[in-house]
DNA sequence: ACAATTTTCGTTTGCGCACACAAAATACAT
DNA sequence: ATGTATTTTGTGTGCGCAAACGAAAATTGT
């Protein structure tokens, strides 16, 4: 069926274009019989506007806001995503979409809470977050939804809000699929070790829920594989962590992997030795190198250019086309070892300075 | 610096609008000296055309032809590029894109021929092409380089000639891949078996390379695990199949894993007892199949989805911005087993249906 | 009944560009 | 110099839609 124009459907319905443009937008100020007559018109031949000359008369921009964690001396994470909605930036910027960054430093809930007030204050058409804090989030998204702002939660969601979906991994399976992979590395009775520091403040719904698809798969398919749990503190020392990890392994001699459940596994890497297989998360930096020295076994990447570049652009279709997006888009699970490193779609490097969060 | 317009360079020169639309599409019909000088507006500003307004009102509508397999009784591979393409025919569509297909049999060289005929008659202004024909492709790829009309290589890519692109896996690093995992299963002597049909027709190319990188990981890291290869016709009968896999594993009793370089290791998967790792390429419903009942330890996923919607966005690309991609662009070497396959990107059904070559 | 509102609807302009057409400027010939 | 051919440049229209403006119709009040 051939697409038709609104001075078509303005014809069918013997009105004028403005009248159907009044209908198209829910402008108000048409008859209730003018309006469904065209409404029906419209209905029956699927009409859609032409975002092309939509964009282009459109004298409405568009803002999309994001809101995530800033660069980070700790672990260079985040640059991913930000690079993603780079790309994605410039493939929609002729549409008249703009997007702001408001970074915040992922370990401070004050400064989180200011970046949102912010970022309130911009209006913004449309929110990609993370919501790393649970609670701040929660206390400042109901902001959102009184101003019927879609939002899209990147990287982990929080349960109980109407966001207009989520980009992310599913972290149990991937817990999973770490299991998986560490039971390659063990004997008969081999033990594996999940390496958790004590204070995950951030993100600790995703770590929490990839060791519970760990334990899973080892109490299902591999139950004469023990499951051991070795905590250090974050602040932890190079010295006090050698010590704990050598008491550790001593007092556990059958211990033959380590998963990291967190992001940081390269700063534990060089604390084990080689014969203990190593399994984390996250292609940062560290791991990276860590990976190629051959220290770490496996990376599960959780593709967050990738969720960076998609999330936006969700939120671009449902914006200009009204497309409503799924609940939930899971990322792939992406297995990395040192020969597959190199193709990993993060390392489109386009160049892009990821800003601080100050 | 903002963004100028036509109209505003137009100013500039003190020249009218039609006068820098001229230039700018080196339409012919300016003074040298005007040219010059609008020209170096132009590059002085970095003008570059809104790509909305021209597509607007650019009557001139863009074809793109894709010359891919078709629908395969024996492997439906082809099907996921097809979506991937559907999937990006969506998001420029509004831009006057359409997306024409010229779907061939792979094991028929007279129907490529056929269709590179019908695709070249319609004159397309561009062209994604999967050359498996290394022969009759480089005899009829003279003919779109003639008529100026580029062309993306996807899948596989042949050397010397000026494709404009390629899209696809590096095949030698997917065969490493192959062999790192699959070392994860030999015992210290245990030895691998490739398997081979006699005659890939079609790629055969690409599966070279997966060999040759497969031994060449064993060759430099695991010179102990020796690598056999076992030929089986393409034609074989199941009984022969049974017959020959026997055979060759009483004869080695050693062999401990088996790598099936092509697309078909669900077709042999089952001759093989449970104790023998199988690894093989593609995330076809029969691989799949194999590998949910746990037949097959891995696959190696080309992405095919991604290729085809990127194969096509990198041509859009070109036509509309004159960006001039990469000469080359490799995808992911996603490692895929039980546990993670639910969430690969082919995944993303959108009901298409992928068209018969007939 | 008529004026004052309010509601409903039609008309117009412009977004930035592509392209056909008209006009001006220049070259050439006699 | 005058006219004609040719090159160079300017003008106008339309692509499909958004939105302001104004006209018409319907409603209300007196």
């Amino acid at each position: 069926m051939k697409k038709l124009t609104i001075k078509e459907i303005a014809k069918l319905a013997g009105v004028s274009e403005g009248t159907v443009d009044r209908v198209i937008h829910n402008r108000g100020g048409v008859s209730d019989k003018t309006r469904n007559k065209i409404q029906s018109i419209l209905d029956m031949h699927e009409f859609s506007l032409n975002p092309i000359a939509s964009a282009l008369a459109n004298s409405k921009k568009f803002s999309i806001a994001v809101l995530i964690p800033g660069k980070d001396s700790r672990s260079d994470y985040w640059e991913m995503p930000y690079k993603g909605m780079e790309e994605a930036a410039e493939r929609i910027k002729d549409f008249g979409f703009s997007i702001r960054y408001f970074l915040f430093d992922q370990f401070n809930e004050s400064v989180f809470l200011d970046r949102f007030d912010e970022m309130l204050a911009t209006e913004p058409d449309g929110v990609v977050l993370a919501p790393v804090f649970a609670r701040e989030s929660a206390e400042k998204l109901p902001l959102l939804e009184q101003r019927d702002i879609p939002y899209i939660f990147i990287d982990s969601q929080l349960a109980g809000f109407e966001s207009l979906s989520f980009v992310g991994q599913d972290s149990f399976e991937s817990g999973v699929v770490a299991a998986r992979l560490m039971s390659l590395f063990l004997s008969e009775t081999g033990k594996s070790v999940i390496l958790q520091t004590r204070q995950n403040i951030s993100n600790h719904d995703a770590i929490f829920k990839r060791i519970g698809g760990y334990q899973s798969f080892f109490m299902t398919n591999r139950p004469g594989n023990e499951v051991k749990t070795l905590f250090i503190p974050e602040t932890a020392s190079s010295e006090v962590i050698r010590k704990r990890v050598a008491d550790f392994l001593v007092e556990h001699p059958k211990v033959e992997g380590v998963f990291v459940p967190s992001s940081r596994i390269s700063s534990y890497s060089v604390y084990f030795p080689t014969h203990v297989a190593l399994i984390g998360f996250d292609t940062t930096t560290g791991n990276i190198n860590a990976l190629e020295k051959g220290e770490i076994k496996f990376l599960i990447s959780q593709k967050s250019f990738d969720q960076g570049y998609q999330a936006v652009l969700l939120l671009f279709d449902y914006l200009l086309y009204r497309k409503v997006p799924r609940r939930q888009y899971y990322c792939d699970i992406e297995i990395i070892l040192k020969e597959n490193i190199k193709y990993t779609s993060f390392a489109n490097n386009n160049s892009k300075v990821f800003p601080d969060f100050k």
